[in-house]
DNA sequence: TAACGATATGTCAGACAATTCATAACGTTG
DNA sequence: CAACGTTATGAATTGTCTGACATATCGTTA
């Protein structure tokens, strides 16, 4: 490398991403998209906990607070029957998954590109 | 409203930007650069502190912490004389600061604007 | 050489978050 | 009507992070 830049030094950029309504902490962020994938994935909370390696506990404490926070039935519970029950997405469910998705991975892509511009410059000593 | 979008809840994009190298933690974010902001401005760690209303043992924690994880001198350092000592930005430590200010503004502004377009969407129901 | 005002650093308690443990409730099915 | 597998939920425990406290060091100046 001619000096000068950020060189080869495993810089890089980070960032936590999530979305809230007032003041309630926590509503929507990648932990809750993964879940919700899971939930339709597996058909259950149980079976999406334990595909995360998460404790159900924590499964079922972050989809009310996300239904909370949000105000809205990302699900629909059923309870009982020979299955013992089952969840599965609500429309508003499906959409948060995908407007979530799409927004999240714009910004990624967007952070990465932005991170060039401004710490690969030959003109800055970053050292 | 017509009802689909998303709406006037006060739904809003919120974020935590970083920039880390390898597995070190609390490389640099918005703390830091507010940071060297304040140093710049004070012409020492102590005024900086005061400045932000943090405690002169955090600032000094926050600094060597920055120094660590970019392994870069961002500071001179100066102890004795007649005001006791001062500190000043290094030329890396400026560069520091106007990169990560661009960089901050710009993700932000980009955020915003796919919040928009993700989440505004007369086609999709959110609640 | 004593004093002063700044930098330098380990330690410890309390706040806050994350995780585990235990247990209740549900409703279909055999 | 008993059993099973799931949803539902409080309580306790553990882990992490922050900030406060105390104290040492430095080097010029009067």
């Amino acid at each position: 490398m001619t000096g000068g830049e950020a060189g080869e030094s495993d810089l890089r950029p980070r960032l936590k991403l999530w979305i809230s309504r007032g003041t309630l902490q926590g509503a929507f962020g990648d932990g809750k998209w993964r879940l919700l994938m899971a939930i339709r994935r597996e058909g259950s909370l149980r079976g999406a906990a334990q595909a995360l390696g998460i404790s159900y506990r924590k499964a079922w404490g972050d989809l009310r607070k996300a239904e909370e926070s949000l105000d809205c039935h990302l699900v629909e519970r059923h309870r009982g029957g020979r299955t013992g029950g089952n969840m599965e997405l609500t429309t508003a469910g499906s959409n948060w998954l995908q407007a979530y998705g799409d927004f999240r991975r714009g910004v990624e892509a967007v952070v990465d590109q932005l991170f060039e511009e401004c710490f690969t410059n030959a003109n800055l000593d970053f050292n």
